[in-house]
DNA sequence: CGATATTTTGATTCATATCAAGGTGGGTGG
DNA sequence: CCACCCACCTTGATATGAATCAAAATATCG
């Protein structure tokens, strides 16, 4: 195994040759910690870079006039980030840390380099990146047309399974260091709605709460509520061209 | 200018070489034609094929178990869609026609050998799908933040937008061939509530409404009342690396 | 240990959903 | 060409889920 952490995420999907291993680790070569709390890029920034995360969580979110705040997405190891930069010239989202980590910041031009000398690659994060489209696909649908229960356990879950795929930790028990504020910045809900609607995922037993340590505790009858699709698992990169010699 | 739908779309991006727009060309080989109210793709069915929409309106949304449906995004001539096919065997939404029209299918195999030929296309419509996302993005804080008549406005104006990209229309008048239960399937809200505040937006003077041919009257105060960002007009390619020889 | 952030709880309000009933227009078949 | 039908829009009355406001309880941090 490579010492690139989006080399290891990427042969999940692919086997990698050595020279695409090779190619991927070149964009860590840089590397930025960040702290808790610390904002890596606020939206509207001069923005050419985009990052890897190689330690610790972070999320997007927009800010909108009214001081209103909309948390698109949380960021595990692994994550390409910050993409936005690729099409525009300035970040179109604020990127914060939820812990204490690090990331790799690499230039889009490098990009463009990858794409020209590894065709197999841009294609297969070309893929990844439908894959995450339509995980927001399945976000927009959580918040325009279901309550905010079904909200919630979806949000669990998908913080769950996507920080599962990456093998560290145990199987439904994560600690997740978001406040209850955070959570309805995600779901589009108020910390005290939160607040009551996780007491009764509690009552019902499907979660188990104590600090911000969240476990699942039946995950079906929670993939039911939240009508859940695990997008992950179905991935299919059969048809992708054999790597080049 | 090519007869090229999709490469008159990238055109507006960027400079395509001759090779380029053949290359593109080719991915329109095939023709389909569709009629309005026709399910072009349902969800879950096997798909390995994605359109360029050459002609007419569709829509793609998603079902969910208890017979809601979210509209996902509102698709015209010179998009490319059904992407997810890329990533999954099968469709992971549906796809329908608001208008009559003509889409031309083709293999994701297809899309490897332009991304193997042309690395330049390749990294212009990464780029591309990254404009998409944010535009997604919006879209999320506009349902998970926003109230009713942000949202439907922010919605009229996204459809505006992106139609006059295309040049073809008018500057601010468009025939929307969407019902009030389509726009509330689109913005989370039901097409009762879709209604009073439709009546609301025309009482203030913001637009003007006949059968369903809608009319912006004050683009810069819709605007304001829908938080709107046009992503479109800022993208950047300025450093796409020079077309192959 | 005090200070500050977060969670919890209760009371009240508000935006939007739900239910129900007409109204309108355009298309179709007799 | 008319009459009916069906999809869609409109309007009103009522219900409800979530927001807001306020304050106390608890955890966290320096």
């Amino acid at each position: 195994m490579s010492n690139s952490c989006f080399a290891t995420r990427l042969s999940h999907f692919l086997a990698l040759t050595p020279a695409e291993e090779a190619a991927l680790a070149r964009l860590e070569d840089k590397e930025r910690q960040f702290e808790r709390g610390e904002c890596i890029r606020h939206q509207g920034d001069p923005a050419d870079e985009l990052f890897i995360v190689r330690k610790g969580w972070l999320y997007s979110h927009l800010e909108l006039d009214d001081g209103k705040r909309q948390i698109l997405r949380i960021n595990f190891p692994g994550d390409l980030v910050g993409t936005s930069s690729v099409a525009f010239g300035n970040a179109s989202h604020s990127l914060t840390a939820l812990s204490d980590g690090v990331l790799c910041p690499f230039d889009r031009r490098a990009l463009a380099e990858l794409f020209e000398q590894h065709s197999r690659l841009a294609t297969l994060l070309f893929l990844i990146s439908q894959a995450e489209r339509v995980a927001m696909d399945d976000r927009l649908a959580s918040l325009g047309r279901t309550d905010a229960k079904a909200r919630i356990a979806a949000l669990l879950l998908d913080i769950v399974v996507r920080h599962r795929i990456m093998g560290d930790g145990d199987l439904a028990e994560v600690e997740i260091p978001m406040t209850q504020e955070d959570i309805g910045d995600a779901t589009g809900l108020t910390s005290v709605h939160v607040n009551r609607m996780m007491k009764e995922l509690k009552r019902d037993g499907l979660i188990l709460r104590e600090r911000n340590r969240v476990t699942i505790l039946d995950e079906g009858r929670l993939v039911d509520l939240a009508g859940y699709i695990n997008r992950y698992a179905a991935v299919d990169t059969s048809w992708l061209p054999a790597p080049e010699a």
